[in-house]
DNA sequence: ACACGATAGACAACCTGGTTCACTATTTAG
DNA sequence: CTAAATAGTGAACCAGGTTGTCTATCGTGT
């Protein structure tokens, strides 16, 4: 059935994120939703601020500032006014929040080594590169509201 | 990066789901939701119940009936009591509900075409093997709320 | 024959992650 | 120095879920 290729899609994703936030709740973080990470990861090093993340996410600036406040709540991340421009807040992720971005990461490489394990270290190339040929450049503009879960 | 292929899988995902919906709005199904399609094949031809259609999907019965609901409200299903059982009224998908049916798997088909075409079909067919390794045996039981936009 | 437990459906309140509209405060440009 | 643009926030709403509670009907055991 040429309807399955979707949900298979669909079907990986949630395994693959599912499996990391159950390893993640293990390591120490509990709190930390399928969005957090991506979240994260999407504020950078510099910080940024709600627009700005809005923006880079492809969500209102509304949106990013309800999952800001959120994450500010679960400590992950802290705002501070900018000196330069009094009316922008810039978000910068914390201590606690780069605990969990590395736990992330180490987790999703070994997902990724199982998954070469399995298939194949070429299949899994090939399939990314199949992948990465069909999917939009953009992997921060998901364009989704609720991409997930 | 190793956290690439989750999301990639979320946008290929997305990116065909997104097309399917697309033109199907443009053949005179704008209001479709992308779960609809998914839950009118669930109903099937013998037609079901909201607690049976819950369990198929993995979700509370009072959710598979609000979704029964929506459904019913723009034409896509009719609901009947069972003579046999006045508690259980059995949930039909309607002429419009095929139509709907009939055109989303043509277009997935178009899309799956297009696929073997740019990919090659040998490699989408090692794709779609990779993925079923993978992945869950159900492919309703995406036990996700929410699992689109 | 009938009471009691299980089942089907519906309603309400709530959650999450979005949306739009409206507003204030601040900055920048003409 | 005023006018427009921008940053943030609050409120009301939506979709698609959840749980809890309730009624009506069905089916079974004594």
């Amino acid at each position: 059935m040429s309807s399955e290729l979707p949900l298979r899609f669909l079907l990986a994703f949630r395994t693959m994120i599912d499996e990391l936030h159950a390893e993640l709740a293990r390591q120490g973080h509990p709190d930390m939703r399928p969005m957090h990470g991506f979240v994260l990861q999407a504020i950078g090093p510099q910080g940024t601020t709600a627009v700005e993340l809005g923006r880079t996410l492809g969500v209102s600036k509304q949106a990013a500032g309800k999952t800001v406040e959120a994450l500010e709540q679960i400590g992950y991340v802290e705002r501070a006014v900018d000196p330069a421009d009094t009316r922008r807040k810039i978000v910068k992720v914390t201590d606690r929040g780069y605990d969990a971005l590395i736990r992330s990461g180490e987790i999703l490489r070994r997902q990724h080594r199982r998954w070469a394990e399995t298939l194949g270290a070429d299949r899994l190339a090939a399939l990314e590169n199949d992948l990465r040929k069909m999917t939009p450049e953009n992997v921060w503009k998901l364009d989704a509201p609720g991409w997930f879960s």
